[in-house]
DNA sequence: AACATGACCCCAT
DNA sequence: TATGGGGCCATGT
């Protein structure tokens, strides 16, 4: 697996981009190949990487309970055993931290 | 070039 | 909410 792919570097991008606080999917950081998303970060060694901000679209995660210490440490919201995706994904696109505004969208629907 | 695999996603029970 | 089945894309052999 070469991170150095363009795809890959894109990938890894996003994954970067993404603040402590909040997460996102697999889907999200690899529009259309989200598979390949996972290989990438399984492939990628760098420990500065936070790939335990990427879950799944419904908010499980792959890396079990040590995912789930990371997350918790940040902040992000659990709702039963995964991640509050409402609360805690971040749009697709979003490149930037954004200010959270927690209970804005946390109840509302 | 074909086949198998994966830190997945979606729709229908 | 939980399971099962099928589809996707990019890689590695």
């Amino acid at each position: 697996m070469r991170l150095d792919s363009s795809r890959a570097r894109r990938v890894l991008a996003r994954v970067r981009a993404t603040p402590e606080g909040f997460v996102r999917a697999y889907g999200d950081v690899s529009p259309g190949a989200p598979r390949f998303a996972g290989s990438v970060l399984s492939a990628c060694e760098d420990p500065q990487l936070p790939w335990h901000r990427i879950v799944r679209a419904d908010g499980s995660l792959a890396k079990g309970a040590r995912q789930r210490a990371l997350l918790e440490a940040e902040g992000v919201p659990f709702r039963g055993g995964r991640v509050d995706m409402r609360a805690a994904r971040l749009p697709a696109d979003v490149e930037i931290a954004l200010v959270p505004d927690a209970d804005a969208d946390a109840d509302a629907d």
